[in-house]
DNA sequence: ATAAAACCTCTAGCAACTAGAGGTTCAAGT
DNA sequence: ACTTGAACCTCTAGTTGCTAGAGGTTTTAT
C-alpha cells in the first residue's frame, strides 16, 4: 500500500502553502474533493499531493488558476496534444516577457529619479524627486 | 480665474483613469473632497488635477496607494525632507528589481520547458512540459 | 421642452488568497 | 479511560486596486 493517508495540515506543509489554500482550491474545484474520515477531515492521497505540488509549481511560474484549470483538463482527458500544453507556456513565457520589460522601464525612472537627488538635507519643495513624480 | 471648474468626466480623461476610480481615491481619502454643485455633481480645480496626475504616476511606478498616501503627507506638510522621499522611491527601486530578477528566472524556466517539447503531435503522456510540471 | 449624456449613491464582483470566530475531532500522554 | 491541546471543521469577511451594474437624478444640447 504506497497510498498512505495525508492530513490536510500535512499536505500543506508538503506543499508550501496554508491549509486554507487548499480549501480555497477544493472550493474553486481545481482540487478533487476528498474522502473524509468519520468525524469529517479530510483525507489525501499520493495524488492529491502530486497534483497540489504541479499546481503550486504552475502557481510559482505564474500560470492562473484559470490556465491551471486547462493544463490540469490536459492531463485528466485523453486525447490532448503537447502542442496544446507548448502554446500555454509560450503564452505565459511571451507575459512574463513583457513583464520584464515593463519593469525594467520602471527601474529606469525610478534610479534617474535618485540620482537627482543630490541633498537629502532639502525640503520637500527643493525635492527634485517630487518635481519630477508632479512632471507630465 | 486659472482655477476653472473640471467635472468628473473630464478629470477622468484627463488623468487617463475612470470615473470610478476618482470615486474610489475619494473614498479611500487619497483625494480630497470636492466641492459640489447645487445638484451635487463633484467639481474639480486645477489643483486636483494635479494631485491626480501626481497619484496616477506613482501607480504607474508601481508604488501602493500606502506609499503614495505617505508621498502626499510629505507634500502636503511642511518640514519634510528630500531624503524620506528618496528612501521610499529606493525602497520601491528594489522591489522592482527584485521583481526582474524573479521574472528572469521563471522566463528561463518557462523557455526551457518550450525548447524541451520536440513534438507537438505527442500526447500528454509523452510531454516533456507537463512532466517538468509534475516535478519536484 | 425634451432627450441623451453624464452624473449620483450603493452594492457587489474580480484574483488569489488570508484571517478570524466559534465549534468539533483527533492523537498523545497519563 | 480520560483529558488536554493541537489540528481540524464551516462560514463569513477582509485584503488591494479597482471595475461593473442597478436604479435614480442632474446637466447640457438641441
Amino acid at each position: 500500500m504506497k497510498d498512505k493517508s495525508i492530513s490536510i495540515g500535512e499536505l500543506a506543509k508538503l506543499c508550501a502553502c496554508k491549509v486554507e489554500t487548499i480549501h480555497y482550491y477544493e472550493r474553486k474545484g481545481i482540487l478533487y474533493t476528498p474522502a473524509r474520515t468519520t468525524g469529517g477531515h479530510r483525507i489525501y492521497t499520493e495524488s492529491d499531493l502530486k497534483r497540489l505540488k504541479f499546481i503550486r509549481k504552475c502557481r510559482y511560474l505564474g500560470f492562473s488558476l484559470e490556465q491551471i484549470t486547462t493544463l490540469l483538463k490536459f492531463v485528466d482527458e485523453p486525447n490532448h496534444f503537447c502542442g496544446e500544453v507548448k502554446a500555454l507556456v509560450m503564452q505565459q513565457s511571451q507575459v512574463v516577457k513583457n513583464q520584464i520589460t515593463e519593469l525594467k522601464k520602471l527601474q529606469t525612472a525610478l534610479n534617474e529619479m535618485i540620482v537627482r537627488c543630490k541633498n537629502e538635507q532639502f525640503t520637500i519643495d527643493n525635492c527634485p524627486i517630487i518635481d519630477v513624480l508632479f512632471d507630465d
